[in-house]
DNA sequence: CTCCAAACCTATAGTCTCTAGAGCAATATA
DNA sequence: TATATTGCTCTAGAGACTATAGGTTTGGAG
């Protein structure tokens, strides 16, 4: 039995947001102790560090509540996991892209010495100028 | 002179965002027509155009309001401007190793064949068992 | 056993960065 | 001039939390 601190001290989410995914339905309201705490077994904690697993990699609540869905039905076929993990990895893809081509320009950027002033900055040339861009944003 | 429409098109932040920004003091409130419309003039166009490069980039509006009081004063030097972009290429480069990853995971994921069940899928799998991971997050 | 700090409870409101809608006014075009 | 488009303000909503207020329970020291 964990009290709501311990499952945030094991899993790393804020109480007070442990206490908004029961809200949302993410996970069950658990067993209370006879003064109203709120008491959790295993299986939540591990419910919880799934979810906090997902969120991590950048998964929408939304995911997340279909996959965990999904994973209480094992016997299930797994194509709706796929379809959703796909939809996922376009999205992910676009922005490890995106990322990419912004981590080239700041590299540019940041390439300056810092012997100089901001009238001259490439930062700040580089944001004001949309002609210095190499992408298309 | 350009209406809010004008602005919206020529920089692509939409109309709403614009007031919104302009609510928040990133750009000043401009001038208006007879009729009480928003009128703005060029160097509106670029402050805006300057916010929507930085958005795109990623920063945070508050870094976007440092770069520019910044770059109202071309005489300092520009180490912080210089600061404010490394310290979001940290940030950038984070979260790209994070979302290779994950863009790992999920393709895995998504080559499975559909012939089996949910209870042998790796999305489920990987997502609940942190052992399963291959970083510290 | 008693006391007290720490942790917990609920409920509400705020954050951030927009986005959408209602209802009405101004402007541009045919 | 009639009408379509664009603009105005104000309010509310989204998504995913986070903070605060004011009260209750718990766990450990004395």
């Amino acid at each position: 039995m964990f009290s709501i601190g311990d499952l945030s001290r094991r899993t790393g989410v804020k109480v007070p947001t442990i206490r908004y995914y029961e809200q949302m339905g993410l996970i069950s309201a658990p067993e209370r102790s006879e003064g109203n705490q709120r008491r959790y077994e295993k299986r939540d904690l591990e419910r919880l560090a799934f979810i906090r697993h997902g969120r991590d990699l950048g998964l929408s609540i939304e995911a997340i509540r279909d996959l965990l869905e999904l994973s209480g039905h094992p016997e299930k076929p797994c194509g709706d996991a796929d379809r959703i993990a796909s939809e996922h990895l376009a999205d992910v893809r676009d922005k490890i892209t995106k990322l990419r081509k912004l981590e080239h320009e700041l590299e540019r950027i940041v390439a300056c010495d810092g012997n100089h002033t901001v009238g001259d900055c490439y930062v700040i040339r580089a944001l004001a100028d949309h002609g210095l861009c190499e992408g298309e944003h």
